[in-house]
DNA sequence: GTTATTCGTTACAATGTTTTAACCTAAAAA
DNA sequence: TTTTTAGGTTAAAACATTGTAACGAATAAC
C-alpha cells in the first residue's frame, strides 16, 4: 500500500515538529499547516488520508475547521483526530459532535498517537473495502463466501489460494463485466504493486483448473482481459 | 424499540460527561452515578438496560458492585461493561468472573464504546429474555464458559491464560468464520493496542498445544488468518 | 527481593504461493 | 497462406507465510 499522507494542523512549532518526526519515522507522509486556512488549502492541493488537528488555533479555530471539512462532501470522509489540552472537554464534545473521529489528550506519547492513528486508518480501510464484499456471492453452481473464505462448486469445496480467491470474487462479483489484467492487479494487490500483467494469466489458469467445468465461466476477452460470464 | 437506558457508574466527571454525550448522540437514554451506592439506588428506581462501570471507584469498588448486581436476581440479567485502565488485568478477570459481560480498556474512543455497547445489547436482545445463558459455547467436545473463564475438552478442564481464552472464545463464537490477525488483536486487546500480528501465531500455537487433539479445530487460513472449524 | 507467569518479539526452517520467463498454440491481420 | 499477436501452459526461481523455539520485559505471586 502506498504511504498515507497525514495533515498536521497545529500552530505550536515544537509539537508540530515532534509529531511530524514521529509520523515520518513510522512511515507516513506528512504535511503541515499552522492554521485552519492553510489547512484547507493543503486539503485542496493534496490527497490527505487523515488529519491531526489541534483544537487551539489562531484564526479559524479547530471546531470550525472540523465543521468545514466534514461539511465538504469531497473531504468529509477524511478521518480527523483532535489533539486536545486538558480542560478542553467542552471542545472535545463539540468536536466529536462536528464529526471528528477520535481525540488524543495532551500530553500524549508518540506511541499512543501512532497507535491511534493506525487503528483509525485501519478501521477506515476495512469499511471502505467492505462495500465490495457482498458477503456471499452465488452464481451458477458456484458459492463464494467471503466471510469464511470458501468456494463451493455444487456441494464440493474447492481449496483456493488467497490470490485465486480474490480474483474469482472480483470477477464473479460483477458478472459480464470485463476486467483488464491491470485492474485485477490493482484490485487484488493494491495500486503501486508492480508485476507483469501476465502473472494474472497464470492465476487464471490455476483457477480454471481447480474449478473444473465451472472454470469455463471465466472467459477470456481477447485483447482486453477476463470476465465472469452471466 | 424504546430507547435503551444506560447507567454510567464513574467518578471522573470528565469521562462521565464525554461518555454520556456520546451515548446520547447515539440515541440512548443516560443515567449517571458517581459511586457504587448511588448506582444501586439508580437501579432500584429505574429500568436499566446496560451498565457502564468504572472499576476504580470511591467507596464500594467496581468488582464489588459487579458482584452485588449479578447476585441480585432482579438485576442479574443486566449486562455490564467494565471500563478499565491499563494494568488492571487482575480486576478484569475478577470482574468477568463476577459476571461482567465485556470490558473496554482505557483510553477508548467513543466509537469503540458505542460499537461494543450496541453489540452487547444486540446479543442480549437476540437470545431474548428466554435464554439467560448465551455465555457458554459448546462445540464439538469443547465447552467454553465465558462467565467463569473455563474451558473443558470432554470432561477435562484446560487451564488457559486470559489471552488464549479470549482468542478461543472469539473464534469458537463464530465457527467457520475467518478472523484476520488484526481483527483478533482488536477484539482481544482493544483497538489501539500495537503489536506484531505474529503475536497471534504464538498464542494460537500455545492454544493448540494445550487443547491437544481438539486444537486441530483451530484452522489456519493461509494469507488471511485463523478460524474455528464447524 | 526472588521466582513464576504471561506475553511480545525475533530468528530460523519448512512449507506454500506467486512471479517470471520460456515455449507452444490459436486467433486475427495482412 | 503467411505473419503477427495474444493467450495457454509449464517449470524454476523468487518470495511470503507459517510453525516453532528461545529470549526478554513486564507483571503478579511468593
Amino acid at each position: 500500500m502506498a504511504k498515507e499522507q497525514i495533515l498536521i494542523v497545529e500552530d505550536d512549532e515544537d509539537i508540530q515538529q515532534l509529531v511530524s518526526f514521529n509520523l515520518i519515522k513510522s512511515g507516513f507522509h506528512v504535511l503541515c499547516a499552522g492554521n485552519g486556512e492553510q489547512g484547507i488549502r493543503r486539503l485542496e492541493s493534496e490527497k490527505i488520508d487523515c488529519i491531526l488537528l489541534d483544537l487551539m488555533l489562531p484564526g479559524m479555530n479547530g471546531i470550525e475547521f472540523c465543521r468545514k471539512v466534514k461539511n465538504t462532501p469531497e473531504y468529509s470522509s477524511i478521518p480527523i483526530i483532535m489533539l486536545t489540552a486538558k480542560g478542553e472537554e467542552e471542545d472535545i464534545i463539540s468536536g466529536l459532535e462536528h464529526g471528528a473521529d477520535d481525540y488524543i489528550p495532551k500530553p500524549f506519547s508518540p506511541k499512543v498517537l501512532i497507535a491511534r492513528l493506525k487503528a483509525l486508518l485501519r478501521r477506515k480501510g476495512d469499511s471502505g473495502e467492505a462495500e465490495e464484499n457482498a458477503e456471499t456471492i452465488k452464481i451458477h453452481e458456484l458459492t463464494i463466501d467471503s466471510g469464511r473464505h470458501e468456494v463451493q462448486v455444487g456441494d464440493v469445496e474447492i481449496k483456493l489460494t488467497m490470490t485465486e480467491f480474490s480474483i474469482l470474487a472480483l470477477l464473479a462479483g460483477r458478472p459480464g463485466w470485463v476486467f483488464s489484467r491491470q485492474q485485477i492487479i490493482d484490485a487484488v494487490r493494491g495500486y503501486d504493486y508492480m508485476v507483469t500483467p501476465r502473472a494474472i494469466d497464470v492465476q487464471v489458469f490455476g483457477l480454471r483448473k481447480k474449478l473444473g467445468t465451472a472454470g469455463e465461466y471465466i472467459e477470456t476477452v481477447r485483447g482486453i482481459g477476463y470476465r465472469f460470464s452471466d
